[in-house]
DNA sequence: TTAAAAATAGTAATCATTACTGATTTCATG
DNA sequence: CATGAAATCAGTAATGATTACTATTTTTAA
């Protein structure tokens, strides 16, 4: 089955591009229902699931219950807010190290690692300080 | 609401130190039900919520869209084998130093993290060989 | 012993996500 | 440009994990 182009498909990615935070499905949907007002919320996940699939996006299941998709697929770390539920990027130094950690005394094969960071954000830092 | 006693309670939270994998919900329900015939599938989320929200045990969320428990709280890590699906615990050094690299550039404040590891597990790297 | 509070079994409801279907769009080929 | 097979779509139904609800039962302090 080739891909054919699809210009929901587009726009999809190109809301995910033009976002720095890492939307839900349905915030994707609510967003890209502005520009094209009939697309289906099932359009929204096909394709959401097909651009992860394909490696164009990024899936990150942060323990929320809900899936949040980011369009920047280079590898860096998320920040996952314990008050707003806020996603945030974290820049920090590569700690691929943790693998070789982890398989020390392991007979499997380690092949990569998903963390995440949890805390309060700088925003909600500031609000409980008032 | 103080908290009673509730056999229910007991009989799950046995079973899960009985346990060295981290079983989900339906499995805590199928295998409970043995010893208990009648109890509810709720009655065991239930307390299976009660037990993490108490640190009793923990709550794993691993990236399968399902949860699994853990009856073992001290702080360790997990691996998931992406081809048989199971949940194996690990046995290594210590990482958390992986939070002050994360805070470096960070104007919130990280109180913690989330890791676990992905790839093949001993067993299913033999049968991959057979 | 008793009665208020907590817990239960059983079932209904919720919520995110996936599957299905008949209509529409894409696009390689003539 | 025309066309038709394959891909995609919109809309909706189904799924599956989890939570909420309710009438009944259990726990436990007094």
């Amino acid at each position: 089955m080739a891909l054919k182009y699809s210009r929901q498909r587009q726009v999809i990615k190109d809301f995910l591009m033009s976002r720095k935070d890492h939307p839900t499905a349905d915030v994707v949907y609510m967003n890209v229902r502005q520009e094209y007002p009939n697309i289906s919320l099932g359009t929204v996940y096909r394709n959401l699931t097909l651009l992860a699939d394909m490696g164009e996006i990024q899936r990150l299941r942060v323990g929320d219950g809900v899936d949040h998709f980011d369009a920047d697929t280079s590898a860096h770390y998320h920040f996952v807010c314990s008050e707003c539920g806020n996603v945030i990027d974290l820049k920090m130094d590569n700690i691929d190290n943790i693998i070789d950690i982890a398989g020390l005394n392991f007979d499997g094969e380690i092949q990569g690692h998903v963390t995440y960071f949890y805390g309060i954000c700088g925003n909600c830092r500031k609000k409980t300080l008032s």
